[in-house]
DNA sequence: CCCGTTCTATCACGCCTGTGATACAAAGGA
DNA sequence: TCCTTTGTATCACAGGCGTGATAGAACGGG
């Protein structure tokens, strides 16, 4: 027999409400009270699941990086290792990967827009100071593996500096994200990804047929 | 014989009172209040200059553009035509026009935090929208110039689509700010500026000397 | 059934916010 | 000197916020 109430199902269902409150007004103006209508529940039922409004901001925090990286995790096993591969389609997988991290659907536009966000409001709220650093050095270690793997396929020009190069590559996700979430009118999906695609073909050595 | 109070300074005073709000506290928390205590003012007096809220924002945000593109403005002229100097001077005043951009000093810091604050409130906060749509506009007008004016002077490699160059050049700046702004124990300014020059010198030609 | 645990719901409090209203001081041309 | 304009300073109000306290409902093992 089932628990009438499984509390783990209901905080999941507090930080999507959570989530939504987020995307629809920001960060600022997601209260307490904001939170609890949008889950249609009751404010004292909330805080019977999260002690204080700093728990539930942690914690939704939190689960948006587990969300993230799982799905990085997902990508990243899926593919595999790409030294067989035609370097077309390493580029490819490797797009793939990295677009995990740009708002390219309307779920990775939620996801993006909650972790910009939050990373913004961490630079003024010691609360989220610890996670946005780890998210930090998490996507940095991410984009340098990639370009690692990518090397060493023999899918990177050689004589690069591979810090400068994660510093470059990261820049440009994050710029791409910002731009795509904050105007949309201006950077549609297909650009952003077409941008990172441009980036990773510079990045290749280039081939007869690279140019067209 | 001066007037004893002139409401441009008053004005301007409040207004670099609020940028050291909001750079110290953040946005979230720049209040009236908060204004008025930092500008040494007595609220009723801010009261005065400003109707509203809206309008001190508003006028803040104006004022923080105005400053910034009349800095890239000198810096324009400043430089003239680069068609005559040698490539490695062209690729340089060009990284040094973009990188008034970049949080590179204490100044500029400041300039960035404040754009970047204002920005991300304007996808929730319609007061914020238009000036948020022209200065995204802004920026890529200044970059695409710059990749023209690189391309007339025979500094880019052939084959290009300037606009894809254009949002790639746009997202890394914007990341850098981004990155240097939020994580400066991650990014510093040294390596911030050894990318973009990475970046300007991956699109100019290659040149026997470029490798080392 | 009974009773402790879990959950829901509501009240009240203090704090901070923007803003309207108002009183008063200071300046400066008539 | 008087009077208008300009600037300074407070008060009060309504609204939103997080949170402590508390009461009562719903559940589930004994």
């Amino acid at each position: 027999m089932p628990k009438h109430v499984d509390p783990d199902v209901r905080r999941r269902l507090v930080v999507d409400a959570l989530f939504r409150v987020v995307v629809r007004d920001g960060l600022q103006r997601t209260s307490l009270r904001a939170v609890a209508d949008e889950a249609a529940l009751n404010i004292g039922s909330l805080r019977h699941y999260f002690a204080s409004q700093h728990d539930l901001m942690r914690f939704a925090m939190q689960s948006m990086l587990d969300r993230v990286s799982s799905r990085l995790l997902e990508h990243v096993e899926q593919v595999g290792d790409l030294g067989r591969r035609p370097r077309p389609e390493q580029l490819r997988l490797a797009a793939d990967l990295l677009a995990e991290l740009l708002p390219l659907d309307e779920r990775r536009r939620a996801e993006v827009t909650v972790f910009m966000d939050f990373n913004a409001a961490a630079r003024t709220n010691p609360a989220f100071n610890d996670l946005s650093h780890q998210a930090a050095e998490g996507t940095r270690t991410l984009v340098r593996r990639v370009l690692t793997r990518l090397d060493a396929a023999d899918a990177l020009r050689p004589g690069r500096d591979i810090d400068i190069e994660t510093e470059r590559l990261t820049a440009l996700l994050d710029g791409l994200s910002l731009s795509a979430v904050l105007h949309p009118e201006i950077l549609n999906p297909r650009t952003c990804a077409d941008v990172l695609l441009a980036h990773l073909g510079d990045l290749s050595p280039q081939t007869p047929g690279s140019a067209h």
